[in-house]
Parts: structure tokens; sequence; C-alpha cells
DNA sequence: GTGAAAGCGCTAACAT
DNA sequence: ATGTTAGCGCTTTCAC
């Protein structure tokens, strides 16, 4: 232990302490460090040199009490496992950490009820804000948010009393469908693990597809021992004349697909084209160009801070807010529909 | 709006109002919502009728300054995209929640400096511990943890000062090199993925292989467009009678690996045995029997809380806890080396 | 069993 | 520019 360390057992010093040792009072200490009204240079150093020798450290909890301000958002986001979402996270978190805020994270289970606890839990806390994300069929929590007064932010979709955050990944999945059906295409498949958090995605595919005149089979692969696994289901959705001939899939399971796809000797994109959800810089630097809906979950965490420091400044977001994260990358697994190899195709089923 | 939901400029319910509607001393009103002391049952009922009525919540600000208890457990995280961290930190959440605690998460960038003002930030909001996850090459940041006095609990690895909870993946190692020794593999190449968290695998591959009599070649492929390319890499491994006859691989590299092996006619066991680091449903169900070091990475969070809780009611943690969240399971894409083979893929490069 | 009052550590009026 | 004081909302002696 050396000289300057605190004995562990004394309590922490408090401004008061500060404030006697630089021989000031406590009210002119709290103007030296905080900055928030004119001292004396003279003072604001004696005060400073007396805070660091004390090791002081402000005590949040009693300056949040008297401004009624704890410096602290919440995040409440369904219990998903997302491979992308810690980098949402700490998109959230720097965004806010700069402006001297604190994240506190909850997890909710899939039940509204839980969330209600959570939102409670962040109200007691007084919070600030708090981001919500909410897993696409959550029925409405609003109720408990209203009570809380709390400048709230929904994440993807939410309650309409809520601004709401989204991203151009929409408009991405537009572009990529046009392409598709200048390509020829005419039926998508599209297969995705249902707990991927923005399965809003299926909707979004639905309407821009229908917008460009094509057909679209969404298939999700349930979690455990899929009653119809993944390779009887796209056999089937790739058979026939109408069988789809153009893939969108979530990013975790392009490992599976492509065993499949090599296993049945389909080519990429010469007998079916592909299509991610997802970036990885793993698939595309090895022979595997693979086209896709990038999502940058960072860019939304950091836009998501944006607005809501935005909004604890007095500026209140507009409804609905839609971010530059998505973004559609053509690459090499896309191709011309593959109508000449349809025989071969139909052979394998 | 309903009639009882409150105007929202009205501010909230205190104590004191609960008080003074349900006719008793504030002092009887703390004591009958908190239950800390007897209380007459008509009170009881009376204090929290009229708490609901006035949507009571406690200002937990309030009751942290007086009882110097925050019920906030902090954690520091470095910034990596690990694809099983949001588990870790749902097992964290899910684990501190069930005993009334909340959890501030703060995301560091790599420097020392960062982590250090971190620390204070957690420290200022008088966090009642803290777990800390730093990255494997970080210097020493126990003086600026000294001082908060804070019990602090490392995770993976940390300084010598705190407690150490790692898991049991080091021996899970140990079982699956010896497995690979026994069907007569001599060199294990190693391909990680320099954000993984847990980079104190290489070393538990190495030390294991050391102790089986086997040679690792370690290779991290860097994020950004490797000047050997990952192409190379393997075929430079795999190659020549001292070649690896078995890879270990992050799973993130596996489909991109699949992919490079397929494509140079290497069969998995065949001419190559794989093992990966992590689990995915999807690498399983798919023709793909991909033998893994499992690591459950939500119950290593969950014995992080578990641990954090007992010490927070006095009971001091061992210095190092290894956890049962690591395991070695075998499967079919390991197999004995492949000697015979060795022309063939000599071929290749 | 209940009430009155002190005080946790801080900031912002209000005085000087 | 600096000091004095009230009070944020809560729990806990201390009296009764």
């Amino acid at each position: 232990m050396g000289a300057s360390s605190r004995d562990s057992h004394a309590r922490a010093a408090t401004l008061h302490d500060v404030a006697q040792r630089a021989g000031v009072a406590v009210s002119t200490a709290s103007r030296a460090l905080t900055g928030r009204r004119r001292v004396s240079p003279r003072l604001v150093r004696r005060v400073q040199s007396a805070a660091s020798a004390l090791d002081y450290s402000p005590n949040v909890a009693a300056r949040s009490l008297r401004l009624s301000r704890t410096m602290t958002l919440g995040l409440i986001v369904p219990k998903v496992s997302n491979p992308g979402f810690f980098d949402f996270l700490e998109g959230v978190s720097s965004g806010i950490e700069e402006h001297g805020y604190s994240l506190m994270v909850t997890v909710a289970r899939g039940d509204p009820h839980h969330y209600r606890t959570l939102i409670e839990r962040l109200h007691e806390r007084r919070m600030d804000g708090i981001f919500l994300v909410t897993p696409p069929e959550m029925p409405d929590t609003s109720r408990a948010l209203e009570a809380a007064d709390t400048p709230t932010l929904a994440l993807w979709k939410g309650p309409a009393s809520l601004p709401l955050l989204t991203s151009t990944e929409e408009a991405a999945i537009g572009r990529a469908v046009e392409r598709l059906a200048e390509l020829g295409h005419r039926r998508i498949l599209y297969l995705g693990l249902p707990e991927s958090v923005p399965s809003i995605r299926v909707t979004w595919l639905e309407q821009a597809a229908h917008r460009a005149g094509l057909a679209v089979t969404a298939v999700m692969i349930p979690h455990r021992r899929p009653e119809q696994p993944l390779q009887a289901c796209i056999e089937h959705a790739l058979a026939g004349p109408d069988g789809a001939t153009a893939l969108f899939v979530d990013l975790g399971l392009v490992p599976a697909l492509m065993h499949l796809l090599t296993a049945r000797g389909l080519r990429v994109p010469a007998d079916v084209s592909l299509i991610a959800f997802g970036e990885s810089p793993w698939t595309l630097e090895l022979g595997l160009p693979l086209a896709s809906i990038s999502h940058t979950m960072q860019a939304l965490g950091t836009a998501a801070a944006a607005v809501m420091i935005a909004w604890l400044k007095g500026e209140r977001p507009a409804p609905l807010i839609t971010v530059g994260a998505g973004e559609w990358i053509e690459r090499a697994s896309i191709g011309p529909a593959a109508r000449a190899s349809r025989q071969g195709i139909d052979r394998v089923q």
C-alpha cells in the first residue's frame, strides 16, 4: 500500500472535506469543481489540489437527487442472440458517453410482464431517457411508459406513441429486389432465424417484392430441431418451374446453406443467386463474394444516442427517423435467373 | 389520457405525499413499504393503496444516498465484436436482476487511459461491485481500482490483485488435444480472429499441445485485408509431410474455411480434422457435425453474477474460480490423422 | 407501533 | 467573488 492510498475503512472524501482542506465554503468548492460559475483562479487551484489530495470523487447519487437528473440512460433489449447486437450496444454506449451519460442495460425475457417490471425498475432509478427495443410480436407496453414520463426512443419498431428510429435497411432491400427483378428472377426464398432482432425484414422484403412484381416464400427456421429440416425446405422451394431462383438468408445461415448447396451440386450464382442479411469480412475475402444487405448496427446505435442527446436538450425527435445504416451491396453471388438449369435443379429433388 | 394518469408537469409523488394521503408519518410509510420493521397491517394496507393511487415510485438516488448502496453493478468490457458476448451480458444481467441489482454497462476502447476513465466514472456512481473484462494485452489498471475500494471481479484474465473468474475451457481444450494425439495427429493449426475475447485460448492451446507432445502453429487472421490471405496461410500450414493435420478455428472462420477446403477438394475429416471454438446450431443439423470447444457465455455470466452477489453478502471469493462453462464436444469432423493423403494435399499447393 | 427529526452529499438561491 | 443555508427524497435513530 502506497502512502497515498486511503485506509479502506475510511469513508470516501466528500465535498465538505475538500472545502475544509482548501479553506473555503462547500459552495465555493462545488463551483470551483463544476465550473458552473466564476471562481477566482487562485481558489480554483486550491480546491482542485485539495480534491486530488483527498482522492475526491463526487457522489453522483447526491448530485442526481439535488438536480433531478441522473445523467443515466436506460436500455431495454429483448433476450435475443443477434450477433450484431453488441455492436449496437457499443454504438449507443460511446455515443452517450462523450456527453457524460452512462448506460443502464436490462435484458428482457419475451413476456410483456417482464418488460413492465424492467420499465418500472428504470423509472425508480429515474433514467433521463430510455432506449426501447421490443421484439416484433410484443403487445403494447405504452401504459407503463406513459406513467414514467421519460423520453423514450423505440428502435426498429415500437408502440405508435413513441418516436421510432429505423434504418435505411428497408430501402436497401427494395433496391436489392429491384435488381433481382431486372435479372429476370420471379420468386425469392427468404430463410430467417427467428431470433434475429429486425424480423420486420420479412415485411419489408414482402412489400418490396410486391412492388417489383416478385413472389416471396418466407421460411423461418425454428431454433430447435426443425420438423422440416432446412434441407427439405430449400429443395422444395427451389424445385419446379416456379421455384425460387434467388435466396435471401440471415448471415448465420450462410455456412450451412453453402454446405448444402455445394453438396447438391448447385453453384452460386449460376444456379441460384444469394443475398445475405449482414456482412462478415470472412465471407468476402475467400472466393465467396456475397451480395448483402449490410447493416451496421453500430451506426444505428450512435444515431440513437445522438437523437436522444438532442431530445434531452429540448429538441423533440420526429415520430419516425430513418438512419442510413442499411445498404445494398451488390456482389458476384447474384446473377441472371437460372431458367436454363431448372431441369438440373429438379433432378436434385 | 385516462383519469388516472398524472399531469406530465406534476412532479413525481414522493414518500411524503404517500404518507400524507395515508394519514401517517413518512417514517411509517417508509417502514410499511419496505417492510423492514413491523407496522400494523391496517396501516400497511392504507399506505400501499395510497402509494398505488399516487403511482408512487421510490427514488433510488435518494435511497442510495441514505444507505450508501446503489444496488447497481458496473460492467466494463472491451470493444470487441465477439458474437457470444451478448449472451454473457444476458447471463450477468439476469443473474443480478433477481437479487434487485441493476447493471451499468460501459464499453472500453483498447487503451488503458480509457479504462481508467470508465473506472472513475463507475466509482463516481458508487457501484456496489464491478465486473471487469480486460483484453489480454491490457497493462495494469489496478491502481485506479484500488482507490475505488469496490468489490471487483475480473473475467477471463486480469490483474493479480483481483479475484479471477475463468471457465473450464482450458480443460476442454486439453481434452481435445489429447484426443487428437490419440488419433495420430502431430501438428495443429490454430486460426483465430484477433478480436475474439478470450485470446488466452492460444496460450491454453499451446500449453495443452506441449503436454501432449504436439506442435502448434497459431495464426491470427488480421481484420482488414490480410497481407497473407487466409488461403495462403492454410495451404502453407497443411502442406508438406510435417504439415498440420488438424485445425482449430474460431466459429466465425468456419464458413470461409469450409468453402476454401471444399474448393481445394479437401474433405473433413478424411483429409483434415476440424475443431471449432464455439457452437452454432446451424453447423450441426446440416451434414457438418462439427467437433467443438463449446463455451456457453451465458453460464459464465450467471456464474459471475452469483459470485458477485455472494461477495456483496460478505463471502469473499477465492482468488481463482473456474466455471464449468467450457466443454469438449467430439463430433464427426475429427478423425485419424491423414498421413495417407499427404501427397494429395501437397499437390494442392 | 408510531411520530418527530436528523442527515446522507450535493447544488442553488440568497445574502454579503 | 465568496459564505450561509435550505432542501432534493429517503431511512433510521431516538423518543413516546
